[in-house]
DNA sequence: CTGAAAGCGCTTACAG
DNA sequence: CTGAAAGCGCTTACAG
């Protein structure tokens, strides 16, 4: 019932061999083949079944994209950018939303390997070790983003974090602020690391002590709920750097319900990322600013380039994060 | 280089036949074969082929997912249920983000086909025509979400978009509102249609002129953008539906910086989807409140269920949506 | 320029 | 309970 391209020759009388180097435009065969050839193949409805041609070729035009939140604009934004171009590439996208399980990244690699998936984008989960990779990273590769794995060598695309940490501190600095408080962040992921590193050198150098840091994950609800912890602090802090916008908003939200401290008149609060929802919040959001759509651009042109030719040398790129201030900062007082 | 079956059954000094059957667990094979063969699969570090199987089987147990717009929280969240419930039953997920193009979504379901996807869960693109489905549908089980299609009869969940607009004019008319204005909405799709037809319905029955109605794209800034059509209404509007929460978060910061009427003294503002942004967005967003979780999971158990049984009655569900106060929403001065 | 043959890695009757 | 054979739908040397 499905056509064949042993369908099509038979019914042009010539070989399948033939048909197949029409379809696919080889020179070798006869301009007038060829168009008989199409005409058959599209008369006839006849669809590419990838299936048989992979088990010779062993490329599938699949690449599978892994990220930790989907439902956080950031990645949804990323991913969008990604399937954007892989799309354009004729590439098909398998995703997997990890969730942060390492057991859900596994299980998502295996099965990639199984559909001879020809690589792979991934914001690896918190906790990943390069061991997880190795096998996977072997045979196909890998493009990592947001995320690096300390011990893998492969393209690479984050954001300059450490700068990122170091923004937010000047502009809390220069507002004057001394007592600050950091919310969030994945203390096992190498972005949170660079933040951090950065954000307290930076508070380092201007001789104030390290954040208190409140653990939260990375959403609105966390955010809100980390409100309460804040007020908690003695004496209190009259900033709050979020991991995340998410939390940022979320922090806000919670503050207001719970009648704390007013931003960014008695706290200043700053995120990470840029998301839409913090420029139309209000009052807008001070945040230190991620190019989403570039870093999933270059991730699927990082990974095309290297299918294209597997022998090149690797390639990183470093997103640099701007502050776009808001108005949920203020000078301390 | 890559193991095989062939590899694992030489080196057992058994068949293929035999260690296919014993991979699988057929009943067939000895307890003692089976666990000698499970042995050497893992030492031996084998990778199950799926190209080879589906070539077979016709099976690749693999499910397209195409929705408009994956930077819509409502769409992400679907999108995760229907990843999370998937992934749980070992299916992989193809992912299109069709940003409302016709030849996308074509290009996307002729992709399916040519990789053999067991099926698709889909929300069509506005316009889009049995015709375009017709193929695929013919040959793989579809499943509808959020929006229908007249004429194509398969599995479907879709919220019940109708008591929707519904829910949206009583609570607006219940405090005094008259004169309305409506915002967005992609007038193709079933989703906009039932909304309009439930609220306008309801309007004229409380004798109450139909709302004007601002063309917006279900974006934030499309929202924002609105926010000048709005005021230049004459006489103005004593409060506006927005057709996503998106579109009304956007409408609330666009009269913010305008320095238009205030919320909800003077408009009052209600959206639809009650996704997160909104609960923690100051003021709090009034909406028509959608469980996007229920609709994704039940879209994947819906297309499971028909991959089970492909005889069996085709099942839809309507989600009903439910009216959350906020406070953008006020009595009508 | 075209065709016959082999083979990619599985699964499935069928025979024993 | 196990194995030999055929075949799923392609592509790729190779021969002509």
């Amino acid at each position: 019932m499905k056509i064949t391209l042993r369908d099509v020759a038979e019914r042009l009388g010539i070989s399948v061999s033939t048909v197949s180097m029409a379809m696919r435009d080889n020179p070798l065969v006869a301009e007038e083949t060829r168009r008989r050839v199409r005409a058959a193949l599209d008369e006839m409805g006849y669809v590419y079944n990838r299936a048989g041609a992979q088990l010779r070729t062993r490329q599938s035009l699949s690449i599978g994209v892994a990220i930790n939140d989907l439902m956080n604009p950031f990645f949804a934004e990323v991913i969008a950018a990604v399937e954007d171009r892989l799309a354009a590439a004729g590439r098909m996208v398998f995703l997997a939303n990890t969730s942060e399980s390492p057991e859900r990244q596994q299980m998502f690699l295996r099965a990639l390997a199984e559909h001879n998936a020809d690589g792979l984008i991934v914001c690896p989960v918190a906790g990943s070790s390069v061991e997880d990779f190795r096998r996977f990273a072997a045979s196909r590769p890998v493009v990592l983003v947001s995320r690096t794995l300390a011990g893998l060598t492969c393209d690479h695309i984050v954001n300059d974090d450490e700068m990122g940490g170091m923004l937010a501190a000047r502009h809390l600095l220069d507002l004057g602020h001394r007592r600050i408080a950091w919310i969030g962040g994945g203390t096992r992921t190498s972005t949170f690391q660079r933040r951090w590193a950065g954000f307290t050198a930076t508070l380092e150098r201007a001789g104030v002590a390290p954040p208190v840091r409140i653990a939260a994950r990375a959403t609105r609800e966390a955010g809100a709920a980390a409100a309460s912890s804040l007020v908690e602090i003695d004496p209190p802090p009259t900033a709050a750097v979020c991991f995340g916008d998410l939390l940022a908003l979320g922090l806000l939200a919670g503050l207001r319900r719970s009648g704390g401290p007013r931003v960014p008149e008695d706290l200043s609060v700053i995120g990470f990322d840029g998301i839409g929802e913090g420029e139309m919040a209000d009052p807008v959001l001070t945040t230190v600013s991620i190019d989403r759509e570039t870093i999933g651009k270059t991730a699927a042109a990082f990974l095309l380039e290297r299918l294209a030719d597997k022998g090149r040398p690797i390639q990183s790129s470093v997103v640099v994060p701007t502050l776009r201030p808001g108005a949920t900062t203020g000078p301390c007082r």
